[in-house]
DNA sequence: TTAGGGTTAG
């Protein structure tokens, strides 16, 4: 129906409008305007080219003599091969080209390879060439090779230049060894040869972002203000972005004013995180608001901008206009991707429709995009939270068939869906194959197996279980904790739930909600209700406030224990917050009103009134 | 010729 309305709207719309006529649109959401502007965005596409007319050469330049155009590994293969031939050899800054855009496609093991054949062939290197082997190894995740790589340098006399501790900076930074980038940091700062430049500190930045540190990354940009070597616009966008995704969207918008005040022009990659930041809270007017900013500023959405609104259109249930969307991108030439794809996918795996997700797995590869690990995952987990664990099993196998290597998160879907079937044998036999097959566990396939474990009684199991991760010196967090606790408690060994919950500060651990409601519920369930009241004010005395759940807990728990007189005040108290009895509680409550305690009646009441949770 | 920013899965 929408997809009807978008494309009646297209052919009654002009090409430069972007404020849309609402005639005979009134009764559609926000977000359906937001659509109509994509729609008319592509219109507009077609009218204005977005990418600038090259220009052509003068007749007073030299021709260049470029290598010819590399768009994958075979043609740089063979690119490579025929400079092999050649006498005499290229220069080593020709080699050089070849590996950095065979970096730039990503193919980071193909430089590596080509960097050794460079070897065999005795062709030297230089600074570069080493700094693009790091960099390779930096990305593969294989930073003891990338120092290494360092050692050669002082064994060629050669120094390593600021490009080269900006890769090393970044590498460590990848694998969250803070400590040693900022060792990098500091030689550039002591060895006086080089300067930290816009990357070294852009790099910086983006550290302190994936660790979440906003603050930090603000204050590094505040004191790049100050200094002389000012922030750019990847500094900016970069905290623009981690900001958006940890829905400060206001603060990320500030900050894009900010920027251009200051004469920062903002491009599509800027304007894709603020898009994304808004579109998560459901902001579809805003959305419409940025993607009318950008094109009249001449910046044009990408595939990357239209995957966030695929992606978060499916996540916000409207998957059929994320199909128009994807129709709208085919229409006007934007071929989507194996992410957009992936998107639209999980979209409808999110609903269930596993027949229409199968059919954008194959429509992925009939378009001649390739469905990759990431696109196996999202099928196998929507087979696996719809109770077809057959079908995901296959897709296991077919990924292997097919040259992919099922990761971490395969097994963990898998495990997980086992589980839920209550298939601990399968679960079992799958958390030993993913060993087997090279692939460690994590603290979540941990968290996974225990949880399955506990619930379906498996209690000393789950803690031998606990006891081997241990043992592989993996951090268990408060999730593993919370689901021991629970674990004990289900099994009636209350005492030892509450030693372990007691023993939570010595490990470092702050009990989260549900932590505490967790026990609390274990002492109800033990007839320790006094216990289970002094726990409901301490967390509240600790900064953890109960929530809704913790209230239904706990009122439960009295109505079950026969002690109805405290239900009065507890039911008053959940009421005063704004909460309300979920479906289980009321039906107690009720059970209670019929056996006519009237005292607590006028309280019951309300509580029932304001009932609307499942 | 080499370095930093935006999209998908448990």
């Amino acid at each position: 129906m929408l997809k009807m309305m978008i494309r009646t709207t297209t052919a009654a719309t002009s090409s430069s409008c972007y404020c849309w006529s609402s005639r005979g649109m009134n009764c559609l959401h926000s977000n359906s305007t937001f659509l109509v502007f994509v729609n008319n965005y592509f219109a507009f596409f077609h009218s204005h080219p977005s990418k600038p007319i090259k220009s052509t050469r003068t007749q007073l330049e030299q021709p260049k003599r470029d290598l010819p155009k590399i768009t994958n590994v075979e043609d740089a293969f063979n690119v490579f091969d025929r400079m092999l031939q050649m006498r005499p050899l290229p220069s080593v800054v020709r080699f050089n080209k070849i590996l950095g855009q065979v970096a730039k496609l990503k193919h980071y093991s193909a430089v590596i390879s080509l960097y050794n054949q460079m070897g065999v062939s005795r062709i030297g290197h230089d600074v570069c060439t080493l700094t693009i082997l790091i960099n390779s190894y930096c990305h593969l995740n294989q930073m003891g090779f990338s120092l290494s790589v360092l050692g050669k340098f002082f064994k060629l006399g050669l120094e390593p230049n600021v490009f080269t501790f900006n890769t090393l900076i970044n590498g460590f930074l990848r694998e969250n060894r803070v400590a040693e980038a900022a060792g990098i940091f500091n030689k550039i700062i002591a060895g006086g040869n080089c300067q930290p430049n816009v990357v070294t500190y852009g790099t910086l930045v983006k550290g302190f972002c994936m660790k979440g540190n906003n603050r930090a990354a603000i204050q590094l940009l505040r004191k790049m203000e100050e200094g002389a070597c000012k922030p750019d616009l990847v500094v900016y966008s970069t905290i623009i972005d981690s900001l958006c995704k940890d829905t400060l969207v206001d603060d990320a918008l500030n900050l894009f004013s900010e920027m251009m005040c200051k004469g920062i022009a903002p491009n599509v990659i800027t304007y894709t995180s603020l898009i994304h930041g808004v579109c998560k809270l459901g902001e579809w007017k805003e959305a419409t608001r940025l993607l009318n900013d950008m094109v009249s500023k001449n910046i044009f959405p990408d595939v990357f901008t239209f995957s966030v609104l695929v992606d978060t259109l499916c996540k916000g249930g409207m998957v059929g206009e994320a199909e128009g969307v994807v129709e709208m991108m085919i229409e006007r030439d934007i071929q989507p991707d194996t992410v957009t794809y992936n998107s639209l996918m999980d979209g409808f795996c999110l609903r269930g429709e596993m027949s229409k997700a199968r059919k954008v797995f194959k429509l992925t590869l009939s378009k001649g995009s390739m469905v990759n690990v990431v696109s196996y995952n999202t099928l196998i987990n929507g087979y696996c939270k719809h109770k077809m664990m057959d079908e995901a099993m296959m897709l296991l196998r077919e990924m292997t068939c097919k040259g992919l290597v099922p990761n971490v998160v395969t097994y963990n879907t898998l495990v997980d869906g086992c589980c839920k079937e209550g298939k601990l044998g399968d679960a079992q036999q799958l958390f030993s194959e993913m060993q087997a097959c090279g692939q460690l566990p994590n603290v979540q396939t941990y968290a996974i197996l225990l949880d399955g474990l506990c619930k379906n009684r498996q209690l000393s199991t789950a803690i031998q279980l606990f006891k081997e991760m241990e043992g592989k010196k993996l951090d268990a967090d408060i999730v593993i904790y919370n689901i021991l606790i629970e674990g004990l408690c289900l099994a009636g060994k209350i005492e030892s739930a509450r030693v372990l919950f007691r023993g939570l500060s010595s490990k470092g651990l702050q009990p989260n909600v549900r932590t505490y409601t967790i026990m609390i519920n274990g002492l109800c369930i033990g007839g320790r209700t006094s216990e289970a009241e002094k726990l409901l004010t301490e967390m509240e005395e600790k900064g953890c406030p109960p929530n809704d759940c913790t209230y239904n807990v706990i009122i439960r728990g009295f109505i079950n224990n026969n002690e109805t007189v405290r239900v009065t005040g507890l039911i008053q108290q959940m009421v005063e917050r704004g909460f309300s009895a979920n479906a289980w509680t009321t039906e107690l409550i009720v059970d209670l009103l019929s056996k006519d305690h009237l005292t607590i009646m006028a309280n019951i009441e309300i509580a029932i009134g304001k009932n609307n949770c499942s």
